[in-house]
Parts: C-alpha cells; structure tokens; sequence
DNA sequence: CAACTTATCT
DNA sequence: CAGATAAGTT
C-alpha cells in the first residue's frame, strides 16, 4: 500500500474529476481558490491536529481516545465554508480515522534518498540522526530511519518491487532464516549493505558468500571495528561533523543546470504542446548567468542566484505572458532590493499580472522579514541551518495571533521559538513530544510550518506588505490569484531567501532548500518529486496522476482553466466531514 | 540520558 | 515480512 504523504490541492475551479483524482492520491483536502486566512488558520490546524494525533499515539492509547468529541467545524469558525471543500459526512467511524496509522513504507524513492544520505555521510558516520538529517524527509522519525538502517545492514530489507516480484523461495531450509550471526559487537555508523538492484537470489547466493554482516568477514573484525567504533565517537557532533559532506553533495543547485538544459525541457514539452505557443524555454534565456545577475559584487552567491534564476526559469517556462525581459528584470531587481510598492505597481498594470510584480512583492517582503530577523546570526545557528526555518520564522509575522504554543526556552532559539509561539490558534498549546530542545517534532514542525507558511504567505504577503487592497484595486481578482501568480511568489520568495541568506546557505545542511522550491513541472520530476511543495501552472489533467509521485508533497497547486462545477466532495480517502471534525475536536483540547 | 544498536513484536 | 517498538548499551 502506498502511504501518501499530506497534501492540499487547490485550484483554480472546482472539479469533480480532478478532486477525486487527487483525493484518491491521498490529498487531504482539496481547495478552491482564493483562499484567505481563514483557510490559513485552518491549514495550521491541520498540522497541529497531526501533531497532537502523533503525541497521542505516543502517549499510547490511554486517555482522550474516547473523549475526543465531534465538534462542528462551524462552531469554530476557523474555517470558510467555501474554501474547504468537504465531502458530506461520510458514515466513517470515528476510529477509523484517528486510529490511522503513521506506517512508513520504505518506497525506492525513500529508500534511495536513505542510500544517498548514508553514502554521503559515509562509513561509520551513519547514524539514524545524521542521516535523518541528510535526508531531510518531512514526516520521517529517527526511530523509522533507525530501523530502516537496521534492515538495511543486515541486508534483510527489499524494496516493493523486489517484494512484489520475487517469490519466496519457500521450503529450503530456509525456515527461519532471516538470522544474522549476532555478532557480540555493536555496529557504530557502520553502512549499510551497499549493493542496490540487485536480484533477490544472487544477494541471497551473495550473502551466504560473504556472510550476512560484514564486508570483511575473515578479517580481523574485531579489532577493525573497535578501532573505528572509538574513533568515530570522538567525531561524532552530529550537526557540525556531518557538514562538510553536505555541500556540494546535496546541493540542489548543483544540478541545475543540467536540469534545466536536460529533464525540465523534456517535461515541458507536451505541456506546451497544449498550449500552443512557442516554446517558452527557448526564451529563457535568463539562465545565463550574464542575463540575470548584473554580476556585480555577488561573488559566492551566484552560484545560488543561478540556480534561483534556473528554478525560476523553470516556473516561468510554463507561462505564457512573462517575457524573460520581465523575469530578468524581477531577478535583478531582487538582488538589488530595490523594489518597492511603486515599482510593482507599475507592473501591475499589465493585464496578466507579470510574474515580476509578484516577485518582487515577495521580495519586498522577505526583505523586510529579513531585516527583522537579524538573519544573519540566526542562519548561523546550526540548527536553523535548515532552510524552511526561514519560512518558518517568517510566519511570526503572518500568523493568527493569539496562539500559545509552548517553547523550549532557554535554548539558543528562543526567538524562533517564542515567534512560532504565535502562529497557532487562540490557546493551542503544543506538547513537545521529547522534552528536547530539538527532536523529531522540532524536525516535523518545520516541515509542517513550512508549508502552512508558505501558503499563508503567498496569500498573506500581499496583505502584509502592500496591503491586499492596494492589491486588489490593480489587479484582477482571478489573475491575482492565478497558480502563475502563486507560484512565481513562492519561488521569489525562496529565491530572495536564498540570496539574501548567503552564509545561512553556505551551510550544507541548507541542500535541503531544493525541497522547498519546485517548479510548476517538478511535478513526477526526479529531481524534484520529493519537493514540500509543486507548482502548476497549466497543469494537463490528462496527465496521469498515476505518474505523479506525490511522496512529501503537501501542497500542490494545479492550476488549469475547468469548468467549475458543484462540489461533490466524496472521498474514498476516508478524510472528509469527519476528519475535519477530528481535528477541530482535537483543537478544543487544548484549548 | 539521549541516541545507538539489537531484539522482539505485530 | 516490513516496519514499529521494546530492550539493552554506551
């Protein structure tokens, strides 16, 4: 069974097919825009009743379980009802939905990101926190990258497809096999088995030949392994030790030109082919450093300006409006930090919002943010060295006020921490699930602020900033709100986050960022399927979303000009009226 | 004692 | 059996 991560789809226009579709994917809502704060709030509940649902599971079954009341969304009013598309009430127990388990399946896709991970930290530096770390997967806990590890070293995991092909070969003494020699030491950062696609039989024929465990069966192992063990201990700081294979490595920038030149090109086509227009890649020729940057004294951070540009090529390849002139303009206009009201205004006039104009809304924004948040020793923090931090504190300032979410004081973060304190429903107090100052739930929680975040800000910024009337009164309400529009924020706004955070991302950890960024066709992409969030500007429904690999996708934004039609809103995911329910049930505990 | 590894459970 | 969880170790 595939395990969906969350994710929200919204859209232009409702349409049945495509709700269903998605739905079926295990989107957990489905939504039509615009949406507004309310919608945001309820977003943030969304996470947090996740949360709360995790640290009750962890809490084991004990109490609440029963005590968990239906209560009617309305009563809250956290949510429009005509944002959030909800089903009719489905006759699902209530059980059925809160009792869902968090079961991870180790897919190839997460598997091979595990692999990536445990080759770049490298022989005795695998450890299930580290390499949780590198591999940056929203959702995913030490615990389940530890087990996984496990599997893995003794070589007793196959992946789904191996699974699925491959037989058991049943009788053969092969009873209960499955038993590595217990070897009487432990395993310190050791790799796992290394060898990927490779038949069952002869991995089978393999480890009998080599023993199950070790690489170096004859060798003297004791003595090999005890020599590493003490010495990786001595260099085992998780963060700072770990670093140096990030860059370079991990960065997604690293590769992207060879995406653009190569796999996003391919993408496109049939996109385009529907479109009818020309090519728009063969315009983009923003990807020339020279074209975008005016290459003043940006030294170091071209490289992360290029691969901005490239990313935001790619979002800009699937409009048809946007002249790369355009796009040339925003990108140096965002580097340069010279945008302002005026100068977006006067964009605005065009009659499809340019993308520049909302590039450089966003800009001004993040600027701002910036600015107030000291960033710069921030980004130094080693453990605000993951990029959705930065979304994440921009929240502080979006976010419905009121929420009482509780700190781990006294930690370097306080800050972060004190300004996440305000992103939450009225009275929400959330339990940290370790104690810890930073444990998985502090891992998740970015991810998760993140992509509340980043879809409060697309919307929010505007109110923030230039103020959502000023907005309004230039622009059309639909284009304004158009995925174009949406998309091209976003990516300004990670863009100008990356560029204005150089140091912050000349740590390695900030490899990472690519999640974040994902081009309207990063949709399916190998590149970028595993992005926090997708984009999608004339989003082919005739595509198959069977193709799509919606793993860690949370929210993706399909846009593509349909028919609206009534809501029909039946999910077969089992998440309709009664998760919703749940989950604002869920609130008023901890109200 | 948090994080690791290993063992056991479901 | 894959993955979660408990138990043992450092």
């Amino acid at each position: 069974m595939t395990v969906w991560n969350n994710f929200t789809v919204v859209c232009d226009e409702f349409d049945e097919l495509v709700a269903k579709k998605t739905l079926e994917k295990g989107a957990y809502l489905y939504l039509k825009k615009p949406f507004d704060e309310n919608l945001v709030k309820y977003l943030w509940q969304f996470v947090l009743r996740k949360r709360i649902e995790k640290n009750k599971a962890k809490e084991g079954s004990k109490i609440h379980r029963d005590q968990m009341k239906i209560a009617d969304i309305s009563d809250n009013d956290m949510v429009g009802e005509n944002e959030v598309q909800f089903g009719k009430k489905k006759d699902v127990s209530n059980s059925e939905v809160v009792r869902r388990k968090d079961y991870t399946e180790w897919t190839d896709d997460l598997h091979s990101k595990f692999m990536k991970a445990v080759k770049q930290l490298g022989e005795g530096r695998c450890y299930p926190k580290a390499i949780l770390y590198v591999m940056n997967s929203p959702g995913l806990t030490r615990m389940q990258v530890a087990s996984h590890l496990q599997k893995c070293r003794r070589n007793n995991w196959r992946s789904p497809k191996e699974r699925k092909h491959i037989r058991r070969p049943s009788g053969q003494g092969s009873s209960s096999v499955s038993h590595e020699p217990k070897s009487s030491f432990r395993k310190f950062g050791t790799m796992p088995y290394l060898q990927e696609n490779v038949p069952n039989q002869q991995r089978y024929q393999d480890q009998i030949q080599r023993g199950p465990e070790f690489p170096l069966p004859t060798l003297n192992i004791n003595n090999i392994f005890a020599q590493e063990e003490s010495s990786i201990q001595q260099l085992y700081h998780p963060q700072l030790q770990v670093q140096p294979h990030y860059l370079g490595i991990g960065n997604p920038f690293s590769s992207a030109q060879n995406n653009i030149g190569g796999e996003l090109k391919q993408q496109h086509t049939p996109f385009f082919g529907m479109l009818g227009s020309q090519d728009p890649i063969m315009r983009n020729t923003h990807y020339r450093p020279n074209s975008v940057l005016n290459s003043e004294d940006h030294h170091s951070e071209k490289d992360y300006n290029f691969a901005l540009n490239v990313t935001k090529g790619a979002t800009y390849s699937c409009s048809r409006i946007v002249s790369d002139t355009d796009i040339g303009n925003t990108t140096m206009n965002d580097y340069n930090l010279n945008v302002n009201v005026n100068n977006v205004t006067t964009y605005s006039s065009t009659t499809m919002m340019p993308n520049t104009y909302v590039g450089n809304v966003t800009i001004n924004e993040l600027r701002a943010t910036n600015a107030n948040a000291n960033f710069q020793q921030y980004a130094r923090e080693q453990n605000m060295s993951d990029p959705r931090n930065i979304v994440d504190y921009l929240f502080q300032n979006l976010g419905p006020s009121g929420a009482n979410l509780p700190n781990e004081q006294d930690s370097d973060f306080d800050q972060v921490y004190s300004d996440d304190q305000n992103l939450g429903p009225s009275g929400a107090n959330l339990p940290n699930e370790q104690g810890s100052d930073f444990d998985q739930v502090y891992f998740d929680d970015q991810h998760n602020i993140l992509c509340i975040l980043n879809i409060y800000g697309i919307h929010f910024y505007y109110c923030a900033h230039i103020g959502f009337q000023e907005y309004w009164d230039h622009k059309d309400y639909n284009t304004m709100m158009s995925d174009t529009n949406v998309g091209n924020v976003t990516v300004n706004e990670l863009g100008v986050a990356n560029a204005n955070f150089e140091e912050y991302f000349s740590e390695q950890n900030m490899s990472g960022s690519s999640n974040i960024i994902a081009a309207p066709d990063a949709v399916g992409s190998n590149e970028k399927e595993n992005c926090d969030m997708c984009f999608d500007f004339d989003f082919d429904f005739d595509f198959d979303l069977n193709d799509v690999n919606f793993d860690n996708v949370d929210f993706l934004f399909l846009s593509q000009e349909l028919p609206s039609c009534d809501l029909p809103n039946e999910q077969s995911n089992g998440f309709d009226q009664t998760y919703c329910d749940n989950q604002v049930s869920d609130l008023s505990n901890f109200a």
